[in-house]
DNA sequence: TCGCGGACTGACCAGATGGTCAGTTCATTG
DNA sequence: CAATGAACTGACCATCTGGTCAGTCCGCGA
C-alpha cells in the first residue's frame, strides 16, 4: 500500500509533470537551447516564476524531464530485454518497444538525441555527464545480452560493446526517419528489417 | 591554369580559411551553441570585429566553416564508393577514409553531428536545411550504391534508404567513440568489423 | 465575514552575446 | 616625407534570457 498522500502532494507532482511536459514539447519544438523558460511557462500555463516553485533551475527543469522519460523507455525495453527466449525474438521484442515509445512521444525525441553530445565548457559538461550516461546504460545493457549470445553461440564472438553501439545507433536512425519525417509505419516492421540485417547481413549467399 | 590571383586574393582567403580553423576548434571544444564570436575572434587571434570582415554574420560563418569540411569529406568518400570494385571492397575503402579523416580532424566532428538535428524555429530551421542536407546526401549517394549492388545481386533487396541509414549511423557510432572517448586504433579495424557485420551479420550459422 | 498563508504572478535585474563603427595602424604610393 | 586608404581594433549598443521578489489572489478555517 502506498502512504495516503495528503491533497497537496498530489496537486504539487502533477504540477511537476505538466510542467515536465511542457518542457517536452518546447524542446521538441524548438531545440534544447532554443527553449526559454518563458516559452516552457506559456505552453504550461503558468508564469515564469512559477516553474520556479518547483524546479531549482532551468537545468533541473531539464534533467528531471529526462530522467523520468528514459527511465520509463528504458524499463519497457529491459523487460523485453531480460525474458529467456532466444536473442532473436528479444531483440525484436525491445526494439518493437522502442519505436512504440517513440511512436506515443515524438516530443521526447529530441531531448534525448541533445544529450548524447553534450555541449559546453569539459567543466560544465560534468553536470550533464549523468545523463549522458542513462544513453549510454541502453548500449552497456545491450552489450551484456549479446555477450551471453555470444557464450551460447547463438552469434560470433567480437567486441560486445562495439557491436552494441553499431547496433544501438543504427536503430536510432530508422527512428530518426519516423520522427523527423513523420512517416508513420507499423512497428513489427522496422523492427524486423533491423533484426534480420543484424542477425543475418544483407549479402546474397550462394549455395 | 588558374587565374593568377593577386596577393591581396590570397591573402584574403588565408584569412577566411584560418578563421574557419579556429571556428571549428573552439565548436568542437565548447560546442555549437556555446562558441562565442568572442572565443573565435581569440582563437584565430584577430579583433571580434575583423571577423565581419570577412563574414557576414555568426550563421555565415559556421555554415562556409561547415561547408568547406564537409565537401572536403564526402570527396574523399565518393572517389572510394565510385570505383568498380565488389561492393564490399567500396564499402571497405569508403569508411577507411572515413575513419582517416575524422581522425585527422577530430574538431570537425562536432560540427558535424550538430547539424544533423539543427535547433529553432521551423522558420529559423530552413536556414540551416541546406546544411542538413549535406549530410543527407551521404547517405543517399551510399543508398544508391546499394540499390546498384541488389540489382547486380550482391546483396537481398530492400528498401535501399533505409538501409543506407542504418549502416550510415551505425557507423557513427563507431566515430563517436572514436573521437569522444580518444580512443585511437587502426581505422582497418573499424572498418573491417562494420563490413562484415553489414554484409554477413552476426549469427553464426549451422551447416 | 475576516484574516491568514501558501500559490502564483510578471515587472525587473544582471550578465552575456551578436553585431556596429569611430578611431588607429601601417604599408604603399606619389 | 606626406598622403592615402584598406585592414584592423575594441569599446559600445541593443537584445535576449535565466533568475528574483515584492505584491496579488484566493481558499479555508476561525
Amino acid at each position: 500500500m502506498l502512504p495516503s498522500r495528503s491533497k497537496e502532494e498530489v496537486v504539487h507532482e502533477f504540477r511537476i509533470q505538466s510542467l515536465q511536459e511542457a518542457a517536452m514539447r518546447v524542446i521538441a519544438r524548438k531545440g534544447m537551447t532554443a527553449a526559454t523558460m518563458q516559452d516552457i511557462a506559456e505552453e504550461a500555463g503558468v508564469a515564469k516564476g512559477t516553474i520556479y516553485l518547483y524546479f531549482k533551475d532551468r537545468d533541473e527543469l531539464v534533467e528531471k524531464t529526462f530522467e523520468s522519460a528514459v527511465t520509463e523507455l528504458h524499463g519497457r525495453m529491459d523487460e523485453a530485454l531480460e525474458s529467456d527466449a532466444p536473442l532473436e525474438e528479444r531483440l525484436r521484442r525491445s526494439l518493437h518497444r522502442l519505436f512504440e515509445f517513440f511512436r506515443e512521444n515524438r516530443e521526447f525525441f529530441r531531448l534525448y538525441i541533445s544529450h548524447r553530445f553534450p555541449e559546453g565548457d569539459p567543466q560544465q559538461r560534468r553536470r550533464q555527464h549523468r545523463q549522458c550516461e542513462r544513453y549510454r546504460e541502453r548500449t552497456v545493457k545491450l552489450a551484456g545480452v549479446l555477450e551471453e549470445a555470444m557464450d551460447r553461440g547463438e552469434i560470433r564472438r567480437m567486441d560486445p560493446l562495439r557491436l552494441a553501439m553499431f547496433l544501438a545507433e543504427g536503430t536510432n536512425a530508422i527512428v530518426i526517419e519516423r520522427v523527423m519525417d513523420e512517416t508513420p509505419q507499423e512497428p513489427e516492421t522496422d523492427a524486423e528489417m533491423i533484426v534480420s540485417t543484424f542477425l543475418d547481413g544483407v549479402r546474397t549467399k550462394r549455395s
